[in-house]
RNA sequence: GCCGGGGUGGCCGAGCGGUUUAGGCGGCUGCCUGCAGAGCAGCUGCACGUGGGUUCAACUCCCACCCCCGGCUCCA
């Protein structure tokens, strides 16, 4: 597209400030996004990272580059073991559930599909391989407990993402934790030897009988599905350190090469103003919401509305103030598509081109939704009051919703489904005989007929251009 | 202890040294309308945490202070 490619500047976690986006590829970029860790169902906390990746990746999309997205699942750490064994399941059936439901969830919300989606246990072998580079070349060592650990001391970079010196730890933490048979606390396990609350869970490999550490599935993986060294790494600020931290110590110690040339992190959200946690009950999963009847389009555009790299207050008005923004967007399509009027020429072209020209170059600017937003709002506001005086023709209207529907295929937060023009036979046969009622006058069987309507989610609107109709919601 | 981020009108949330307003949501009024809906227009009282300073000019820069959030431990 154009030569727009190095227009786009992201905020790299690395440097800690902005830089042209410039890929390994010409054209193509390789992305890896931390996954969840399917032990239960995933709180809005982790869509916001989830959606602010989708944005990313729909955005450099839009811009042309063609993107390869990996998003790992772990599926084999404590908390996956320890509740699988409490609900007296394999680990296998208690974690495919937890990850047939994330993938629910990612379609509810409209987030796009990764091109691969590897889970821990079935790499097993390219971890070990990994591990034994890592031992053969010097940086791991295996501890008095039979467990693997990387020796930071041994990797001269180590702390170059998080800025943190490993010499200065919090006071007082430090003292606790030789139970582990490493060497210094801040070495990391690679692989972690069997022990009884492992259960049936570990792999007779070169290394002895175990399991993987955490951090070397998303190094092993990574490499495995995108090269040893990849354009975007991204996760919650929370994965900064250690997580990323140590997946840069093994991979580049392994290699000898960059492990990823831009680390994004967003950050988290509040929920009411305070640290999401479920003892302050304010701990939501998707489920939580849609069970409540909210719209998940509304909960998509609250989580995309705020800067990535700024904290998101979420709070139930926000989501339906999201839900009512939404809704005007909707409108507005549903207005497009119905209008008909004696066309503008030169002033919707323009109207179009600087709005295009706005939503860019603000999505261009490390993802500055909030000023993109603004202006597809401006637009919006701009275009009604051109159908207010029917001066949008056909093709012209025609025109604004297909560029509608491209920025939306960015942002995601309108089912293309709604906008398709069928109405079932039996709402057509109502439309009808309000209009007739309509006509004698007489009102009580028309708001009698509306509420019908209503009630199968048909939106009835009288216009001087005559009776217009939406569908509100799926009706199925 | 060490290191970050932030405090903007009723709520959310951009922005930048100055000439016109970010934007969304909510409320009010008007237009339109049988009603409703949608939309448009106007309004929503000095908007920029506090106190100083720099400057012709600061919400935007500097200093101090207060408050909130986060990282240094599993965590999106």
């Amino acid at each position: 597209m154009e030569d727009s490619e190095d227009h786009i500047l992201l905020f790299n976690t690395l440097t800690r400030k902005k830089e042209p986006f410039v890929p390994i590829e010409k054209g193509k970029v390789k992305m890896y996004t931390c996954g969840p860790t399917v032990y239960d169902f995933a709180h809005i906390g982790n869509f916001r990272t989830f959606i602010f990746q989708d944005l990313l990746k729909r955005w450099l999309k839009y811009r042309g580059f063609n993107v390869t997205h990996v998003m790992n699942i772990t599926d084999v750490d404590d908390k996956t073991i320890r509740n699988s064994r409490k609900k007296g399941v394999t680990l296998k059936q208690y974690t495919d559930y937890y990850m047939k439901a994330f993938f629910e969830d990612l379609k509810i919300l409209n987030i796009e599909r990764a091109e691969h989606y590897p889970r821990a246990t079935d790499h097993i072998p390219e971890m070990v391989a990994l591990i034994k580079q890592l031992m053969e070349k010097g940086y791991a060592y295996m501890g008095e407990d039979g467990s693997i650990y990387f020796d930071i001391s041994k990797f001269k970079d180590y702390g170059k993402l998080s800025k943190l010196k490993i010499d200065e730890l919090k006071p007082g933490v430090r003292v606790k934790v030789d139970e582990y048979g490493k060497e210094e606390v801040q070495d990391f396990a690679l692989w972690k030897a069997w022990d009884e609350e492992d259960g049936d869970v570990y792999w007779e490999t070169e290394l002895g009988k175990g399991r993987p550490g955490w951090h070397v599935e998303c190094s092993a993986m990574a490499m495995k599905y995108l090269g040893e060294t990849i354009d975007i790494h991204s996760g919650g600020v929370d994965l900064i350190f250690p997580h990323h931290e140590n997946e840069i110590a093994q991979s580049e110690a392994a290699t000898g090469k960059p492990f990823a040339r831009y680390w994004l992190h967003s950050e988290h959200l509040l929920v009411e103003g305070k640290r999401m946690s479920k003892s302050l009950g304010n701990f939501y999963t998707l489920r939580d919401l849609t069970a409540k009847g909210y719209d998940p389009m509304a909960i998509r555009f609250l989580l995309l509305s705020t800067h990535y790299r700024q904290q998101l207050n979420f709070t139930f008005d926000g989501l339906e103030a999201a839900g009512n923004a939404v809704s005007r967007l909707r409108n507005f399509v549903h207005r497009l598509l119905d209008a008909n009027g004696r066309g503008c020429g030169k002033v919707i072209k323009q109207l179009m081109e600087n709005f295009k020209k706005s939503f860019e170059s603000a999505m261009d600017d490390d993802l500055n939704i909030s000023v993109a937003l603004a202006a597809l709002f401006d637009f919006v506001r701009d275009v009604n009051k051109l159908l207010d005086e029917q001066a949008l023709s056909r093709d012209e209207a025609l025109d604004v919703y297909e560029l509608m529907m491209r920025f939306n295929r960015v942002l995601g937060i309108m089912d293309e489904g709604i906008f398709k023009r069928e109405l079932p036979k039996e709402a057509e046969e109502l439309i009808r005989k309000r209009e007739e009622a309509r006509k004698v006058k007489d009102w009580k069987t028309a708001d009698q007929i509306r509420e019908q309507l209503r009630a199968m989610g048909i939106i009835i609107e009288d216009t001087p251009q005559g009776v217009k109709w939406r569908i509100e919601r799926k009706t199925s």
